[in-house]
DNA sequence: TTGCGGATTTCCT
DNA sequence: GGAAATCCGCAAC
């Protein structure tokens, strides 16, 4: 089946309904003229005034993006060394995005290989951090949009999920949300051995 | 201007 | 299971 771009009216809507079906489209990243690919199985929504959400306390330098363009990267970088992969959802002036925090290796296994100093394949894309550094992604891509880029997209191959393989839990290092931390806003594929956590 | 702490990962005990 | 690595956003002074 040939492979599409999501369009921006996909992102362009509830939170909750564009993480759950953002699992199973595939990330594409390009880099040096190599194609890296992968099927996403664990995001996390973070929207509104939740407490878990860089934009819980309203606009910031940093947050402005989270209030803009649906469909759009929010690259950050957490704890000094790892960066996190984002994508912008809902209307603008609503702060929302959806982070991509596991994958399963489809194409350019080696590139992967390399970025991570990791040859199994379990190991490269199991976590936002390790999803980064596996598809070189950085801050340099922060606003990218992923609607028709071509240094990193999503793109919806046929692949289908039903809907009673879709699992959800709190979200991963949230804690310090409060109740906030208790919504079960992370979404990924029951029994895949690529998500991030068991 | 200062200081705290983080949407993580890795390595060591 | 625990701690280190290492940068920066942002609230408070």
């Amino acid at each position: 089946m040939k492979s599409l771009f999501l369009p921006r009216s996909f992102y362009t809507r509830d939170t909750q309904l564009v993480a759950k079906e953002l699992l199973g489209k595939v990330l594409v990243r390009t880099w040096r003229g190599q194609i890296v690919m992968c099927r996403i199985v664990e995001v996390e929504s973070y929207a509104g005034d939740d407490l878990a959400s860089h934009a819980s306390r309203g606009r910031t330098p940093r947050t402005e993006i989270m209030f803009g363009e649906a469909g759009r990267a929010y690259v950050y970088l957490i704890y000094g060394m790892y960066w996190c992969l984002n994508i912008v959802t809902e209307q603008s002036d609503f702060p929302a995005a959806i982070l991509i925090r596991a994958a399963q290796p489809l194409q350019g296994i080696k590139v992967m290989q390399q970025a991570r100093h990791r040859t199994e394949e379990i190991d490269l894309l199991s976590g936002p951090g390790k999803l980064c550094q596996a598809l070189h992604v950085n801050g340099s891509l922060t606003n990218e949009d992923v609607t028709q880029s071509t240094r990193l997209y999503i793109v919806d191959d046929g692949y289908s999920v039903p809907r009673k393989h879709i699992a959800s839990s709190p979200r991963i290092g949230v804690a310090y949300a409060g109740a906030d931390a208790l919504r079960p806003w992370r979404y990924y594929l029951r029994n895949n051995d690529f998500v991030s956590r068991k």
